[in-house]
DNA sequence: ATTAATTTTTAGTCTAGCCTAAAAATTAAT
DNA sequence: ATTAATTTTTAGGCTAGACTAAAAATTAAT
């Protein structure tokens, strides 16, 4: 069945509110992410439930069916696939490609998504680091630690962002950070839960808790 | 002012009919081409005159403005780029990329087509020889002639189509006929204008006045 | 355990962009 | 120069997808 431009919006959204918890997703959040009124989220998770995309049950929520969740990730993958596209081809910042991506990713072809992938050299993550779901909708399992969560004085590698906003991503290029800098945790201070951190072998510099968080890594 | 799909449709779609004619566009040859009743076709060409984008006088047809024909060259030239890309970087065949490209022509982003536009070479023309806009709207003049209406038994080359439908594009293949191929017309029929056509120095083929007609050469 | 606050849903509107049917204007034909 | 045929416009509806305001359900707080 086709799908409209704001069913697709709703799909990607609703697939990112389910990630990380088995609750249904409530409507108030979904309206937020996609700035709509609350009202206007009621009536389409309905008409989205009749298709058979999403379970939804009044005042309990909301998730995917099977169904919704493969349209979802054929987004995401166009979504991230185009987005490699931008940054190795044309020459694209990482902080500059989302809107053009978000608009990218509704582009209906198969063979386009397909021939694209295959110009791209079968990228397994995005230029944020996010894995690139395969065509049958596998998301390559990366294994990736929060930089917040990982040991002092051992190195790891960054290898991803759990936020590809333009702000977040500034900051990380202008404290240098960038895909495959080696790191190592220093010290964590119990006040703020900000971070002392080497980059390579250079003198620490301060991270807050926040910023940390958002960083991938590997060991 | 912001354009939606539908508009750009409209103006690209004007644009092609006013293109050869000083005279109004009529709201039936408008209705025809982009699949919409005439009624449709008034209520909208009502919208877009307030919007400044066409002149219409109602009864008299209707003329894209010089803001809208800057609209529709715009549109034109992310088209004819986004084939070329399809063409030369994805390596889709010529009959294969209408729609994917009329999809494509609609992403709304001035660094981006420039970007594409320095990735594929500044090419002059698309995948069936149709010149593409600069971003200033200043479209290359080709000079070249229908084949329907060349002299006999002189060299000429295939320099574009103009009809890009699927089967006249797969047609052409077969035949045989390819962007630079040199053409010598032997014979034309009277009968029915068919036209006898060496290509390079093999034997003569027929072709039809209605294939001719679409044929771009020069000398 | 009620009351209060919050969240969600329902009901009713609005706009863009399409439609059909009927009226009006233009063009063609006698 | 009328009448007939065609084209175009108006008028009134419809659907998707948003909105506001008010009602209903859930959750939190006393």
């Amino acid at each position: 069945m086709a799908t409209s431009l704001a069913e697709e919006n709703y799909l990607k959204i609703i697939y990112r509110l389910c990630e990380g918890t088995k609750e249904g997703i409530s409507t108030n959040s979904i309206a937020e992410l996609i700035n709509n009124k609350a009202a206007s989220v009621t009536d389409m998770l309905q008409k989205m439930a009749e298709k058979g995309w999403v379970t939804y049950q009044k005042y309990q929520g909301v998730r995917l069916t099977e169904i919704g969740q493969n349209i979802a990730l054929s987004i995401i993958r166009k979504h991230r696939l185009w987005e490699v596209f931008l940054v190795e081809k044309l020459g694209y910042n990482w902080d500059e490609v989302h809107e053009i991506a978000e608009q990218l990713e509704h582009i209906e072809s198969e063979t386009l998504i397909n021939k694209l992938d295959s110009f791209l050299d079968f990228p397994k993550i995005d230029p944020h680091g996010d894995p690139i779901p395969s065509q049958e909708g596998e998301i390559p399992e990366l294994g990736y630690l929060h930089l917040s969560e990982v040991k002092l004085n051992e190195k790891y590698t960054l290898m991803g962002v759990a936020k590809d906003s333009a702000v977040f991503l500034q900051l990380l290029t202008k404290l240098n950070l960038s895909l495959g800098a080696r790191l190592e945790v220093v010290e964590i201070n119990t006040f703020d839960r900000s971070i002392s951190l080497k980059i390579a072998e250079e003198k620490p510099i301060f991270i807050s808790h926040e910023v940390a968080k958002n960083i991938l890594v590997k060991t």
